[in-house]
DNA sequence: ATGAAAGCGCTAACAA
DNA sequence: TTGTTAGCGCTTTCAT
């Protein structure tokens, strides 16, 4: 009752405020202030009246005035630093954000995300942005590179950050990433494909500036180093679909040499892989086994279905956001997150015994 | 100079503000806000001090602040009403959001992402949410549906809204579309098809609360009719690649009146299509032929490489935010975008002459 | 051309 | 237990 006269400048049913409530409620704006905020101090029938207040006018503490006051921005950035395009083309991003998205979303947290070119000073200017504009309260990044300079201009701008993946030599950063033995998947997919016989493996890796891409050659090379057989062929190229394309037309190319199993950096790369390789000639598995890495989606969706490494994308988005959280209280001893299950082997049906005619 | 006594509460080095930037050039805080805002009554000496200082300091205004004095949040909103996984599997949105963030990027706005479940109670609350902390100045919506009440409680909450694709009847909301003939793909595809020599062919449709699915299904059969053919078989499903197995299966189950040749609502299911009938024995294109919708980069990807309806996801991201822009500086008239290329066919190795084991 | 001051909606000291 | 009040960093009249 006893609206004010004017309701405030102008037009009336504007957005409430927190004013609005208290006198619908007939206490004070710190009465309200603290029931939203569970603090102490308010007796339950006060309580109630607030609650109720708050309720008939819709309102809810306006993000703004709530993240100036000092506290919470609720939400939280990440920063892509690839093309759209390359983006859109490799789901990897889009299953992590679901990780994440899961678990900020009951929180109430969103999540700001900025694509941005190739080039490191956008990628730069966009962290910049994030931290002196106070939009976000944090940031996740993913993919650590080799001389990754984000977690130090991050520790400048004192932005708490979060980074899926295994960091770069000792960065002092928050991490999550699978648990125990982060070389099973690999060694599983060597072992399953020495059973079966292949002795000529490849390895199609991704760009070397990445701290992950480095780490699972290397685990290829000491697996297939222990089962006594030679790394046959690392082809480095990028991420993309192409680059795979062009490094399955060179591993098949020389008769002689020519692998019987080929160990892809990602899903996508192995998808474009079997391709090119069915589009010359040669079956999958009978003629050539394909392994990717990452199980996404799409490896359920082709024929044949593809063997690769799992590694649990949604999980390992969940936990960085749990850890995020528990920076953000203050408490960086637990936001080492409980390690995400180890990736391991998913064989499928791209996979087989060598011996075709390629052997 | 002459930094006062204590530089405010506690801890040096906070981040600078406006009142820092004034104090170092000498002038006052509305010089700079005046400055930064372009707005006249600055002489050039004064305004190149300012620009110094705040360079110097490496200040940009605080985003939160200048959201809470009522101007814009720089941040647009996209709520995606879909189980988490489901998104991840299907790159639609990826490829929309690539290119929204193209535009967004440059004009220093952010992309607030909410993934909320399946329930439209999830939906809603996250608008109610988006609106009410006012958090963003302006949402993108996709996927209309028949019904659609997301509209109506937009308007209710007066937030601006843009709508990627078709609106159901005259929603009177702002969406950018393709231009001029939206039914051209498909009709392009069912010529093709027709052309190579194709009587049977079916629509695997998705599920038909959505406006734009209803719209395809009937071009399908108009453009089908005008070629003299009925439209053999429309199987009405989920979006999911597990729904088009299940066509699949039904559509090869009856030899009698199996088609040579389907046409499915989207690639994703396109591809678990193919799958399915090659795992059923059926050879693409020969003994069926396989048409898609969207062209995601997937199409490229698989072999053989899919036959598809492409429209410009990109362009379309890219228009929504133009549009949502022209809203926002309040001139809704221009906010009709320039309609994007109309969706076209796209042919590519998943089709063939009719006349396999199938005919 | 420049500056002082009043808020935007909220939280947290401090009073009562 | 409750209310009063001073800002958070900025924009914007309104004076000067």
């Amino acid at each position: 009752m006893a609206a004010q006269q004017g309701p405030r400048r102008g037009k009336r049913s504007d957005k409430p405020t927190i004013a609005d409530v208290a006198a619908l409620a007939g206490v004070s704006v710190s009465a309200v202030s603290k029931v939203v905020n569970n603090r102490p101090g308010i007796s339950p029938p006060t309580r109630q009246r607030v609650l109720d207040a708050a309720e008939k006018l819709r309102w809810s503490p306006s993000a703004t005035a709530v993240a100036l006051r000092g506290a919470r921005t609720r939400a939280i950035g990440m920063v892509a630093g690839r093309a759209a395009d390359v983006l859109a083309a490799d789901p990897h991003f889009s299953v992590l954000i679901s990780g994440i998205e899961a678990e900020l979303a009951p929180a109430d947290y969103g999540l700001l995300l900025h694509i941005v070119g190739e080039e490191p000073s956008a990628e730069e200017r966009a962290y910049r942005r994030l931290a002196e504009e106070r939009r976000v309260d944090g940031v996740i990044l993913t993919e650590s590179r080799i001389g990754d300079t984000r977690f130090e201009l991050l520790r400048q701008l004192r932005l708490p950050a979060v980074l899926v993946g295994t960091p770069w030599r000792d960065d002092p950063v928050v991490s999550v990433r699978a648990g125990g033995e982060q070389d099973a998947g690999i060694r599983e997919a060597v072992d399953h494909l020495a059973d079966l016989g292949h002795r000529h493996i490849a390895y199609v890796s991704g760009p070397e500036d990445r701290v992950h891409t480095v780490f699972r050659r290397r685990v290829f090379e000491a697996a297939l180093e222990e089962r006594g057989l030679r790394p046959t062929r690392i082809v480095v190229s990028e991420f993309t679909a192409d680059a795979a394309v062009r490094a399955v037309r060179q591993l098949l190319a020389e008769p002689q040499r020519r692998p019987t199993a080929v160990l892809f950096a990602n899903d996508t790369m192995a998808v474009a892989g079997m391709s090119a390789a069915r589009r010359l000639g040669f079956e999958v598995p009978r003629d050539l086994s394909i392994v990717g890495y990452d199980d996404l989606p799409i490896g359920e969706l082709v024929y044949p279905r593809l063997t690769t490494i799992g590694q649990d994308l949604v999980q390992l988005g969940r936990s960085a956001a749990t850890a995020m959280f528990a920076l953000l209280d203050g408490s960086p001893e637990s936001a080492q997150p409980p390690p995400v299950r180890p990736p391991s082997l998913i064989p499928r049906e791209s996979t087989g015994p060598a011996g075709g005619v390629g052997g």
